[in-house]
DNA sequence: AAAGTTAATATGTACGTACATATTATTTCT
DNA sequence: AGAAATAATATGTACGTACATATTAACTTT
């Protein structure tokens, strides 16, 4: 049937895959063990393993040591949204991007925020609005506290030059990240800035950044209207 | 300095993304070549390669041959969104699950799903909405169009009793699919049925699966206010 | 029969070797 | 000097073997 002869680990995965699309092998199905495919399609184990194991990880199979492989009962959709920096996605678009500060301040930090950090109510912080701009047009308004004392270097940043949201990816170490997506309504002064009205839908990220258990920053990030985040599956 | 005797392709790759974190090795960086680091760390080669490997498919490092293993200039933030079947995720929040089929009917689709779909306008289509619903309050409006052409089987499933976006899901094959993220108003009818007010912004989620070039289903999925969608870093 | 112990088994991973492939650096030819 | 051919090189992958590990199945003991 599958007499194709390539031995990569690739076409495994694509004659795997398409068993599952087809329903040859069907949710909740046990498939072949790694040593009978490798048999069956020609090639070492250690291929068949590569395929299975990309696969299990695109949340297609459940594999389980002894128990063996069996195509996922409630297949996942894993969507994998990249993130760049704001000026790398807007340049993506062919959009000419542009920046301003809006406003800058050094004081402590509101309840929310000390909550989303773990931070106490007298630290050091950097209160930072701007606003990001595609072919001239509002595109995202960012509202951003970031810890003083743990990235001291972003008091000697140039925040007219460069965003802190590119400044700090550069710059300042992390380890581990939230993200939270939601929608929320435009309130007077962010539909002022956004150039739309006040109660317009907008789509809200807000991410926290962490370097072990020291929070670094803290961001919202408002999208103007018709702003939409594609993924593909 | 690193002589921890471990030898496994994770611990190469934590010792690796240390670095990076720790700006031992920053953005643009080149890194050793493979057969150096696995001097280094007293390991395969293989081993050092599976490590890279993986730490490039997150966007952490970038690769190639002959030119060798850089930091990413940019490091670009993957964030893996797990979409699972609607009543998966709401049970997994300790919720309850409900659902409920607000009409269906055979008809030929309207202009957008026609675009949407890469179908023609006289095609026989499903048009269904339901709501599903945690812990007894609107969750989620569902409004799909089904390809009766490509998933002739949907007529007979009871949409009384599993839902649209469960039935695809295990039944329809497809190979490719998108998605779109971002926010609406609500309109007069979405707010009625979700039980919020015309106008209140709500996250969006817009679907489209495909067999190869012939489109299957498309959706979009009206999340409740206060829905929110999380990712790791 | 219930509990605890041991054997069997499928996946997980490490390693060394070999070769493939893409890309850069070098050399040769015009 | 510029273009074309050639060599060098780092990553990409395949393979066979060996052993680790998690989990189930079988068996023994109480």
């Amino acid at each position: 049937m599958n007499s194709q002869q390539q031995k990569n680990w690739q076409s495994v995965h694509d004659e795997v895959l398409r068993r599952i699309h087809t329903r040859e092998w069907k949710p909740g199905d046990q498939i072949p063990k790694e040593v009978e495919l490798a048999e069956e399609l020609g090639c070492a184990r250690a291929t068949v393993n590569r395929a299975l194991r990309e696969l299990a990880s695109e949340g297609f199979l459940d594999r389980r040591r002894k128990a063996g492989t069996r195509v996922a009962a409630h297949p996942v959709r894993r969507a994998k949204l990249d993130i760049p920096v704001i000026r790398l996605e807007i340049e993506g678009r062919g959009q000419k991007y542009a920046y301003g500060l809006l406003f800058s301040e050094r004081r402590t930090p509101p309840p929310e925020i000390c909550a989303n950090l773990g931070v106490t109510a007298d630290s050091d912080m950097l209160h930072i609005t701007s606003l990001h701009l595609a072919d001239g047009k509002p595109f995202m308004f960012e509202d951003r506290w970031v810890s003083v004392a743990a990235t001291p270097a972003i008091l000697k940043a140039d925040l007219e030059k460069i965003s802190a949201n590119e400044w700090l990816v550069l710059h300042a170490p992390y380890t581990r990240g939230d993200i939270y997506f939601s929608a929320a309504n435009a309130t007077e002064i962010e539909a002022k800035v956004l150039r739309t009205d006040p109660g317009a839908s907008l789509f809200l990220m807000e991410r926290t950044t962490w370097e072990d258990t020291t929070g670094i920053t803290s961001a919202r990030l408002l999208f103007a209207p018709g702003y939409r985040k594609h993924s593909a599956i």
